[in-house]
DNA sequence: CAGGCGTGGTG
DNA sequence: TCACCAAGCCT
């Protein structure tokens, strides 16, 4: 039987996505799309593709960019390291590459934010070169279409699904055949329920022919997240003629890294008084909070490692200091410093919220 | 090198 | 509801 590359990218002719990034011929375009799209799903993607591109158009206009700038387009999209990287690699490919990729794997890798996939993938998408590109779609098809029982997210799974996808990887074809793979993996080779009534390769898949498919891939089951809950202060003051309220910056490294947020920490209890507290402890900021105070808002969310509860109360800031990560914003410029999701939610309140 | 790192969709 | 998952990378 012959490879059933021949079958795949028939099938990739015929059905392929128009995505934004397609076809366009233009290097930067691509490898926007490959560092929005690590960990991230297409539909998300497209629209931050289109306000990226318009706002940052070309190498030179990103390395010129402040990280400001760069973290406020890239907000709501997750992953914020990806950004800051990105704009530390366009800065180093103006300087070091006169603004071109290197087309060559081993320089790729060496840029911020390019690992061991997306330097396949640009090398095969933009240069033609003979490189596979193994993300989670091919981890998850391989691991089907070969019955590997390895699980795909241990150390050793993952240098046998790299040594599976050299020898599979058609020679002159690897751009075509590796996006043929992604697009099969996200539409027809599913992680639930996959699609094999459809499926071009079905036929030459081990782990359908043994009816195990729903069984593939094989993963090493995660940790369960603890859940936090942490108070969040909102401190509204009128400097002048305009209404300033108090923001934190987040340290350069971590969670929401370089991110702006409410001052917050973690309590146990549901006393004010503890919240106070600990938001001195954390910013040596004094605040003066309202006992039996209801809060502004109450936020929920799920971080890849932990679920928080965010307690958002407005409370004065009383006449001792102010710790130097805090800074006073304009509450009509909130929009223009970079938060996580909680705060930007805590951010939207306060505007409707407030009649002012 | 195992674990940290966001958010939204899904069954 | 909630655990799982998604075009991974960095330390």
């Amino acid at each position: 039987m012959q490879h059933f590359s021949s079958r795949l990218l028939n099938w990739y002719n015929k059905n392929k996505r128009t995505l934004p990034w397609r076809g366009h011929r233009n290097e930067y375009a691509v490898w926007v799309s490959e560092i929005m799209l690590q960990q991230t799903r297409v539909e998300t993607v497209i629209p931050y593709f289109k306000k990226w591109m318009k706002l940052f158009p070309n190498v030179r206009a990103l390395a010129k960019a402040s990280e400001r700038e760069v973290l406020n387009v890239w907000e709501g999209l997750g992953y914020y390291s990806r950004a800051r990287n990105f704009h530390k690699a366009a800065k180093i490919v103006i300087e070091k590459y006169g603004g071109k990729l290197p087309n060559d794997v081993v320089e790729l890798r060496k840029l911020p934010g390019i690992g061991r996939y997306t330097a396949g993938a640009l090398a095969s998408i933009l240069f033609g070169m003979d490189e596979p590109a193994l993300d989670g779609n091919l981890k998850r098809v391989y691991a089907r279409l070969l019955d590997v029982k390895m699980p795909i997210n241990s150390a050793d799974g993952e240098k046998l699904l790299w040594k599976i996808a050299y020898e599979n990887l058609p020679k002159g074809k690897a751009a075509d055949f590796n996006q043929a793979l992604m697009d099969l993996g996200a539409r027809i080779c599913v992680p639930k329920n996959p699609r094999c009534g459809v499926c071009p390769i079905a036929r030459d898949c081990e782990a359908k022919k043994r009816g195990v498919q729903h069984l593939r891939p094989v993963k090493v089951a995660k940790k369960i997240v603890p859940h936090y809950v942490h108070a969040a202060a909102v401190v509204v003051e009128r400097i002048g003629n305009s209404l300033y309220v108090l923001l934190a910056k987040r340290p350069a490294r971590g969670l929401l890294a370089g991110m702006w947020e409410f001052p917050n920490a973690r309590v146990e209890g549901e006393s004010v008084g503890e919240a106070a507290s600990a938001l001195r402890a954390a910013y040596r900021l004094n605040v003066r909070m309202k006992r039996g105070l209801n809060p502004l808002a109450t936020v929920e969310h799920t971080y890849s490692h932990f679920k928080v509860t965010v307690n958002a109360f407005r409370c004065e800031l009383s006449k001792a200091a102010m710790g130097e990560n805090l800074k006073w914003i304009r509450l009509k410029d909130l929009g223009k410093y970079p938060m996580g999701k909680v705060d930007r939610a805590i951010a939207r309140k306060l505007k409707s919220d407030s009649h002012f």
